[in-house]
DNA sequence: ACATAGATATGATAATTGTCAGCTTTTCAA
DNA sequence: TTGAAAAGCTGACAATTATCATATCTATGT
């Protein structure tokens, strides 16, 4: 077993560490380890589209992936930005339904594909497991409704500043201070819900305003505490 | 054993069959039936706080829930409502966390108080319950992603119009006409995300147009098709 | 029945947000 | 390197929605 191999095996992934994964039994995860597919994605590709029939998960190794959902009107809506160890399609595969999301990948992805009958078969066998999945389900279902109330409670302003707040904290900052994921204005848009156009504007008034500091399409927080206190309505 | 004692064990109760509860055994199910406490509730009266510590998960028998968190702005949304059958506060039981909701009675309700201890061992040792708890916590999140798509890419009007399509579907209407579930206007501007006023407004230009009809608090969908193209955007 | 608090209704106005049009800058592939 | 094409930006204007003020109705307890 060379190096690239070893490290692809599902026992030895530390990504497992912040998924449910961790709660497998060895002999789980080997089995997991053998059927799972490794698949490298680019910027802008899809992983899988709303509608489609999910016959497996897929965890992130890395980079990042918009998971959005096309709206009547012809918008997407991001509901959530899916990174290194979150496991994408867990919903779909859980209720047996078809995705209810679009996954999309940011920037270049690495990406494990677990066919859903290992899953399956261990969630009906290893209850520590099932309620290590039921955990991270309820956690995002907490997030989903802390979206709903920012979404119908607060002012688009308010959500852009908190966009940035949330970008920071989860993804970081380069040296320079711009946040080390990048989204397009139209991306950006689509998080907070409102127009492209209408989210420019707010960021070309926060720069002048020296919350934020643009370069190109790169955007790095200036004064977090003024963007905080947007957010709390002041 | 009397009647009235014999309905109120969970074993007998048809009420189980809408949740995960009827993944239960039959043993299990009885320590459940001993330890719970069966709770009348006021209209208007709060079950539970958000920020609240929940020692137990609360299975509606009878009324609606409103379940609700408190915005910085000092305005509730209301993000979900629960009716018979449905268990409230398992989110925050399963993840150890406080409650991120408040749940108030919009009419008067009868829950059967469950103590986590009861739950919590049954996750532990019966994956088929687990598996049932997991497959509901994926559907409300798949509802949750649909209503902040909802939130963030529709007019008021649109979502107005959905949510007493949204009220007849699930609660019915009476021979008259009118819907079952009547809510104050102030929650269906809470369960919109909208102000009271604009609310207002927009069920008298409903009514109007001939789209609902009123009388006093109550309402009814006179015209169904019709909402239903202004929801789809025509 | 009646008073009254709370809910519903409506107008006037302000603030927010979206849409369309046109322009400039950046990005990326030939 | 360069020239489209895409992304970013800005102005003007329209549409939507919130806010405040005030009036009317209605449910509820006494």
């Amino acid at each position: 077993m060379d190096k690239e191999e070893q490290e692809s095996r599902c026992e030895q992934c530390i990504i497992r560490q912040f998924n449910a994964l961790r709660a497998m039994s060895k002999e789980e995860l080997k089995k997991v380890s053998d059927s799972k597919m490794v698949r490298k994605i680019k910027k802008g590709e899809s992983i899988f589209e709303e509608g489609e029939k999910l016959n497996g998960v897929f965890c992130v190794r890395n980079g990042v992936s918009k998971l959005s959902k096309l709206s009547a009107n012809g918008k997407d809506q991001i509901v959530k930005l899916a990174t290194k160890g979150e496991v994408m399609g867990q919903r779909s595969v859980i209720a047996e339904e078809h995705s209810n999301l679009s996954a999309v990948a940011v920037n270049d992805m690495e990406v494990c594909y677990i066919p859903k009958e290992s899953i399956v078969h261990t969630l009906k066998s290893n209850p520590d497991f099932t309620v290590e999945v039921l955990r991270h389900m309820a956690h995002d279902l907490r997030e989903a409704d802390d979206v709903i109330v920012n979404m119908s409670q607060k002012t688009v302003k308010q959500r852009v500043a908190e966009a940035f707040l949330y970008l920071k904290n989860n993804f970081g900052e380069d040296k320079e201070g711009f946040l080390m994921l990048t989204l397009s204005r139209e991306d950006i848009a689509n998080v907070v819900g409102t127009a492209t156009e209408s989210c420019i504007r707010i960021i070309s008034e926060f720069r002048k305003k020296g919350f934020l500091k643009t370069s190109g399409k790169r955007i790095g927080i200036a004064d977090e505490r003024k963007l905080q206190d947007l957010v709390e309505g002041f």
